[in-house]
DNA sequence: CGTGATACGTTGCAGATCGCCACAAATCGA
DNA sequence: TCGATTTGTGGCGATCTGCAACGTATCACG
């Protein structure tokens, strides 16, 4: 219960502008003007500061064959750049990520065996250092953003429980802010996925999607309530996988029985096929070419469970967009029709009916995109703010 | 996206204070200064704009044996007033409900079968037009909201499906409103029930609760997602009842097997209780004070299905609070520790451990409150906006 | 009962931001 | 080349909030 004043304005319109540039990609002024409803000469000033603090370049207007004065185009400053790290069993990930959602570059470092949270920081860390000719010459890097497969709280990124790294209350965020000097924020893979997927992927400009990931892992998943990120009360919402879908007696990765996860699993595609290891889309290939009636059973014995955890879902949350990524892409893939028929049975027809099921559209990049977006958002929220400083700024 | 300018701020600031008696009770306009961060004299200019347009009435302090200068009282105006409408299978309940959320009347027109549309807003309107002198005399009326069993479609209050009141697709909203002239808006009951426990009952202050109410007609929620209501993209979220929870052949109302509506009902309760019918509080007693072990199988049963669901709904959102309404409150004023111990079993235990389970507070005054909060929402957006009218004001 | 301390209301003024308006500039089409 | 159209630019005015100084009501203490 804020109340607001003339700097709270100024704030604010400087955030709706530079989101706008950062989300839709480059704009003209007087598209600016057009969908923030301000005026032509307070864009003007708007654009003007945040060029002057680096975040936004004004180009030359293209020729659009309109007739008019030309309008300058606004974009978002390529110097502006957040690190992403992505811990998981066999590697640790590092990015960098600039403002417009590229991926600048991507290391991954693989480990021998699934990483220590120190292991894990320290390798980021190097990894970091190494790159820090690179960024202090090139960029400026606003933070660093970690997607965790795991429950992590949201306010401090203390890392409560990642059970495939078997990382227990650990102060990820912590420790990597002290190792690189950089600000650090933390959230769940698939939370972050989500928010990827929203702002790049399939879920452009829409307000209310749900967002299942299946890895080997396990499953994962996020969501955007009302157009913004839900995170429950202590940030770890959205865990579809211990959904209960069946009366069967498998248990998942927490010991509960006859849940999402322990019913669909990457593993057991694997198995029918016959393969021993596969990347996703190598799977995915593999079911669309199978004919064998036993991968086909299994299929759609996997494709009829996640239905009933789409459906509870769908009917709790009537979201207008559900993104499936990893293997359970591939399964939407394979039987669309089976699925949304199945969801159907089990879903209200009135929720039903105003969603649509769509497979993830950033392979690779996505922890990446969703992680530097973790560390955008406070700049985004406030431009004026503390200065997205060069290297080794923010203090410990 | 929208940028915003000085009347913004203003308009804003006026929702801020108003919101806040609105929802805390009176406060003096020192502990308005504190809440909002705004200066001394702004406070004194906004509360005397709400005071101009008869929103807010300011009192003399009270002794409060603190030294310095008094501040004043500002309480919200007891003339501001929402009508609240409810149609159910046997009545039509109509109420009056003040902007500090006391109900100052409430009348509930029995009728002998499950009303149509037209009937109940004729019903609605009949009862209205009978109140109207007292209304135009004693209050100002902001609009009516109403609460209905069934999905509504946010944007124009189209009821799309009422099951228990056989409504399909009828312009409720539409209909109600040119019956009476006042603004009308339509939400589901359940969800209302969520925003009504969430300001004034067990839920204060909570930014992530879920509500799940029980009826002699099914099963029906509603969630508050960091800090707002969630609605879904049409308005159909909180559809618990619809959640798996066995394999069983048993079918709820919408012909979905296996699910919370489908397993856990009041009827059952009834039927062990040998009670032909009773309401919510007698249900509770009759449990409380039974000895028979058909009936203890039975509240167990119904108790461990709903877990089921509770889990899923927990594991999804990470709430801070689950209120629980209706029958399944009684359900767990008998065996809270069965409820708790076996959501923990389906539910991780980080979710699991930020969670509290407790009854709904508001009891019978609860749609009313609800759907008076829906028509109220307008105002407190912008109290500045187009007058809370006298009654009959605005046009259709 | 009077005095000082404290907290708050009140008032006038300054600062900041946005919208408006008039004018200039750039483009298209004839 | 000229008019129509669209947009940038710069000055002005309106509005709202914060600030500071002063007035006022209460309590505590002697």
């Amino acid at each position: 219960m804020q109340g607001s004043s003339h700097d709270d304005v100024r704030r604010h319109n400087l955030s709706v502008v530079l989101r706008l540039v950062h989300r839709s990609g480059a704009a003209s002024r007087s598209q600016l003007t057009r969908v923030t409803g301000l005026n032509r000469s307070t864009i003007a000033a708007l654009v003007a500061e945040l060029v002057e603090r680096g975040l936004v370049v004004e180009s030359e207007p293209s020729s659009t064959n309109q007739v008019g004065r030309p309008s300058p185009i606004v974009s978002v400053s390529e110097q502006v750049v957040a690190l992403a790290v992505n811990p998981e069993i066999d590697a640790v990930t590092i990015g960098i990520v600039g403002l417009d959602g590229q991926v600048h570059r991507r290391v991954r470092y693989p480990t021998d065996q699934s990483p220590s949270v120190l292991e894990a920081v320290n390798i980021a860390a190097a990894v970091i250092d190494g790159m820090r000719g690179e960024l202090e010459a090139r960029f400026k890097v606003v933070g660093i953003g970690v997607a965790v497969p795991g429950l992590v709280r949201a306010h401090d990124g203390l890392v409560r429980h990642a059970p495939h790294l078997g990382w227990i209350d650990e102060p990820l965020a912590e420790m990597l802010e002290a190792a690189t000097g950089y600000p650090v924020l933390a959230a769940n893979d698939a939370s972050l996925g989500a928010l990827a997927e929203r702002f790049f992927g399939a879920g452009k400009g829409i307000t209310d999607l749900i967002y299942l990931n299946g890895g080997a892992s396990g499953i994962g998943g996020g969501m955007i309530v009302g157009g913004a990120p839900a995170g429950g009360i202590a940030g770890y919402a959205g865990e579809f996988g211990h959904t209960r879908v069946s009366d069967s007696e498998r248990v998942d990765s927490a010991g509960i029985r006859g849940t999402l996860e322990a019913e669909v699993t990457r593993r057991e595609l694997l198995e029918v096929l016959g393969l021993d290891g596969a990347d996703t889309d190598e799977l995915e290939q593999a079911l669309l070419a199978s004919t064998s009636p036993v991968v086909r059973a299994e299929v759609n014995r996997q494709i009829d469970h996640l239905a009933v955890a789409l459906a509870g879902a769908i009917n709790i949350l009537n979201p207008q967009l559900v993104v499936l990524g990893g293997f359970l892409a591939a399964l939407l893939a394979v039987d669309a029709d089976r699925l949304r028929s199945a969801v159907a049975k089990h879903s209200l027809d009135a929720a039903f009916g105003t969603v649509r099921l769509s497979a993830a559209e950033l392979g690779s990049n996505l922890l990446m995109i969703g992680a530097a977006e973790l560390a955008f958002e406070g700049l985004l929220d406030d431009p004026a703010g503390p200065p997205a400083a060069g290297a080794g700024a923010v203090s410990a």
